[in-house]
DNA sequence: CTTAGTGCAAACTGTTTGCAGACTG
DNA sequence: CAGTCTGCAAACAGTTTGCACTAAG
């Protein structure tokens, strides 16, 4: 299911914006890691494989450009770190995923069920709010640290 | 229930570190805005006006400390922006609640009702992975800024 | 060819740190 | 009094911006 690249290029064109290797860089990096939550400077030292020259700002001027078309979504951390992923509106799904953050090892697991329909249905009668998306981290410890206690 | 301050002092003194003037105003900020969600800058501001010498630093030193003590929770709202709040532990509840971010006006809300227990559940069980705690934002319109269309 | 995009370096923002002097216990 | 805490300024990390040059359409 790649056909981000030629959705990326699509958008551009519309906009009147210029396909260029480096922004095709970028995303190509961001949708061959699908399953990893990229710091910019993972990015950014992928891409530098691909195209040595390249510089960190055309990096953040490209990750911004796809975040305003939806193509990737923002994440934090809690170690203060922003990371990136692949949009979850490009992947066809209504919400982002959920993320399982491991307090002893730092690992990320990513949990694909969203299951909070009820609980938002809750939230908009009662309080009148109109939910279009959602994100929720779960802080605890991974199948692995708490096995070996 | 304001006996944040008293446990403050407590946890204070029985590890050893003194209990100042700085140190009790930015509890002390943070505890009479407990509805708000305050920014560094807000907290160091209403400190000033209290004691107009303190240093930016000491606020930073000192929600550190508060942070560590789990007497306040810091919470990462989508402008970028860093916020604290009196902690949910200080105040009984087993979780932090959850928070309603309108994308209009940019208004924070909280949400109290937990309401993720099946969740929770429902993750251990097909994961493996133990929660000990969650941060859960929904995105979208408040009922002011719905009902203005 | 024309205009948008890039690389570089400098600017900026939010946060942390080192140090001499101030204050708590 | 001893040792921690503070205020200040300098250091830092991550991100953005201005500008002359490059390259896409």
């Amino acid at each position: 299911m790649s056909g981000s690249r030629e959705k990326f290029k699509a958008l551009l064109k519309g906009k009147g914006l210029k396909v260029t290797q480096q922004r095709m860089l970028v995303l190509e990096v961001l949708d061959d890691h699908r399953d990893t939550h990229m710091a910019v400077e993972n990015i950014y030292d992928l891409v530098r494989e691909a195209y040595p020259e390249v510089g960190l700002a055309t990096v953040y001027r490209t990750i911004q450009l796809l975040l305003e078309m939806q193509l990737v979504d923002r994440i934090h951390l809690d170690d203060g770190c922003v990371r990136y992923e692949i949009g979850h509106v490009f992947d066809g799904e209504k919400h982002s995923h959920h993320h399982l953050l491991c307090k002893e090892c730092g690992k990320v697991l990513a949990f694909e069920d969203d299951l909070l329909d009820e609980l938002e249905e809750h939230i908009e009668k009662k309080m009148g709010f109109h939910i279009l998306d959602h994100e929720l981290k779960f802080y605890g410890q991974c199948k692995e640290c708490s096995e070996k206690k």
